[in-house]
RNA sequence: GGUUGAGUAGCUCAGCUGGAUAGAGCAACAGCCUUCUAAGCUGUGGGUCUUGGGUUCGAAUCCCAACUCAAUCACCA
């Protein structure tokens, strides 16, 4: 049981005992005792001073004379004015450490086959352009959200819906047919993404040539707009698209799949993988049925002009259009249609959507419909909503090529470790490969970790040549204080010391070395809370803290130069326990740590 | 105008279920490597927690109002 809980019940048991009352839901829980004063659990009393007609400090001493005779993890107690600051036995704390060191899996509890079945939805990227640094907030917010649920039981499966039809690919496929001269992604020496984005930059540069010339001529911007014959030839050719055009199908096919091939090796250097990926191109006709069906049964209106429409007035908001008067989808409709392939495809208790906070209005709206056209998950879907990534110059606009390119960043992340640990001499004595592996995960996870410590509901601003440091409170350092424990253990293992075969019940720990404990106790409770939060940010902010609290032990304190045997091997025990959660809990944000570095 | 979110040190952020003197990192300055990895550790300076009310023994935290910023309120996705 937890400490927290074992005070908790005790603490309850003296109010009922000395003052004949029973405390109120909450009020026996202790917090952690600030580092100024002694103890390691400190309970507030104020709560308890109308039973006890007594001032906060007689109240204390009372509750803390009780605690000490009834509770043997009490070991000693002290009062400042309504605190009670309570010792925890050294030996519990050892005993603790024990019971951690005996857990592979410290922290993190296995799915059973009847845990709840939840989907997340992330990536979900146009086809029409690469992925750029807005899509690496989403997928390592995804990912990491997937890896914290299953970490609290629940069976995950992560999904990606790719946006790989519509006006917007159109517009690459024509600017590579007028201007491509057949070239491929092999021609090129270029990845597929890469490519097509480029042919959408210049179909944007041309078109606005066109409107421009235009407007020369006296239209407005909007007039030039709709006359632009690049735009009306884009929008024939979405039509041919719709209509199944078979030469259109096939450069269509042809160009998406260059696109998969740059998105696949994007996701596998970031780290993150799907489960199902559904595309666009087949779910998009899904949902106009649902709509209809929702029609019949009075859920939606018909316009006279034969849009369909659904009436969320009651609901504090607006009508909501759903199927055009010509009878096609709009985006709504399709996330419905896609929602109903899910639920065919899996018996899904939850649906967690990591989608940028511009669409908060959509997933309000979307989780009404749904709830309203029955699905049971509609009601309580989540949106994950994240803002957005900025540039020190402002937002990034893909058509201007203000966009930070999620492969050009991590290509500059693992060369900037790269220099950096050749500066410090890091790497003296590694093969290549074993260098670049290094690099590979360092420059990684401090990309990584810079995304995942903000609060994601922050608009966060990135500068490509500031943001990103590898001292202090940063993923470097997390993954440096790693190494440093398993150099440590390395070293261990060459002296042939092994502290499991080392009694070390007997070893008290110092102050220190219970605070670093009671942190490690923690781990659990924060994955929970991370998990009942969605919430990556408690993880890494977690993680810090102990190994900041762990730098300070290893700096104070001889591991291997102890010499008494047992208390050396109850500082390995220990340190391999950090090691082990620091482990745990970068996993649980996708973010490697390297064995030495 | 409606809705949602944010506002804490020069900068980037913790602090969310109300508790003790509001914490880190960066930047600046001053120290610590013949000894387990100095990507580390220690110290100094830096705050009207946007503002005003309210609830409470106690508010950065909860409630109300105002201000500022962002997103959104399309027969785009």
């Amino acid at each position: 049981m937890k400490i927290e809980q074992i005070i908790s019940d005790a603490a309850a048991k003296a109010v009922k005992a000395l003052y004949g009352v029973d405390a109120a839901p909450g009020t026996t829980t202790p917090q952690k005792t600030k580092k100024e004063f002694e103890g390691n659990l400190t309970l507030v009393v104020f709560p308890f001073l109308k039973a006890s007609h007594k001032a906060p400090e007689a109240t204390a001493q009372e509750i803390g004379e009780y605690l000490l005779a009834h509770e043997p993890a009490v070991a000693a107690f002290n009062v400042i004015k309504g605190f009670l600051n309570l010792v925890i036995a050294p030996a519990f704390w050892s005993e603790m450490l024990h019971h951690i060191d005996e857990e592979e899996q410290f922290g993190i509890r296995q799915a059973t086959p009847d845990a709840p079945l939840i989907m997340v939805e992330y990536s979900s990227p146009n086809t029409n352009k690469p992925l750029h640094l807005g899509h690496v907030r989403n997928n390592l917010l995804g990912y990491s959200l997937s890896e914290i649920l299953k970490a609290n039981g629940n069976r995950v499966v992560k999904t990606n819906i790719v946006n790989d039809r519509g006006i917007h690919i159109c517009k690459s496929m024509l600017a590579w047919q007028k201007w491509g001269d057949g070239i491929t992604p092999e021609k090129a020496g270029k990845k597929g993404d890469h490519l097509i984005g480029d042919f959408y930059v210049l179909f944007d540069k041309h078109y606005k040539q066109e409107v421009k010339e235009l407007e020369a001529q006296g239209m407005t911007a909007e007039e030039a707009e709709a006359a632009s014959p690049l735009m009306q030839e884009a929008r024939a050719m979405l039509r041919k698209w719709e209509a199944g055009d078979p030469e259109v199908r096939s450069v269509w096919e042809m160009m998406n799949n260059w696109v998969y091939a740059g998105f696949d090796e994007t996701y596998r250097r970031l780290g993150v993988d799907f489960d199902k990926i559904y595309y666009e191109s087949q779910t998009y006709l899904e949902g106009k049925e649902k709509v209809l069906e929702g029609l019949e049964k009075g859920i939606m209106y018909r316009k006279e002009d034969g849009s369909v429409w659904a009436d969320l007035t009651g609901e504090g908001l607006d009508h909501k259009l759903l199927l055009r008067s010509d009878g096609t989808s709009v985006y709504m409709t399709q996330d419905i249609g896609t929602a109903k392939l899910r639920f065919k495809d899996y018996p899904i208790d939850k649906m967690i959507y990591v989608v940028g906070n511009e669409q908060n209005y959509h997933f309000q709206v979307l989780s009404i419909l749904l709830d309203k056209l029955g699905f049971k998950w509609g009601k309580d879907l989540v949106h994950f909503s994240y803002g957005m990534v900025e540039l020190p110059e402002g937002k990034m606009k893909s058509r201007e090529g203000t966009v930070v390119d999620a492969d050009d960043l991590m290509d500059e992340m693992i060369a900037t470790a790269r220099e950096t640990s050749a500066e410090l001499g890091k790497l003296d004595g590694c093969t290549a490969e074993e260098a670049e592996e290094i690099s590979r995960i360092v420059g990684l996870g401090a990309l990584k970790y810079f995304i995942l410590k903000v609060d994601p509901r922050k608009n966060m601003t990135f500068n490509p040549k500031e943001s990103i440091d590898f001292n202090g409170n940063t993923g470097p350092f997390i993954q440096y204080t790693h190494a440093r424990i398993c150099s440590v253990m390395r070293k261990a293992a060459e002296a042939g010391i092994d502290y499991r075969h080392e009694d070390t019940s007997l070893v008290a720990p110092t102050e220190k070395e219970i605070s670093l404990i009671q942190h490690l106790a923690d781990f659990p409770s924060v994955v929970a809370e991370a998990g009942r939060i969605y919430s990556p940010s408690l993880i890494a902010n977690y993680v810090y803290d102990l190994v900041k609290e762990y730098n300070q032990f290893y700096h104070d304190y001889a591991i291997l130069r102890e010499a008494n045997s047992q208390v050396r091997a109850f500082r390995l025990m220990l340190s391999a326990n950090v090691a082990k959660v620091i482990k745990s809990g970068m996993g649980l944000l996708g973010i490697e740590v390297p064995d030495r570095m």
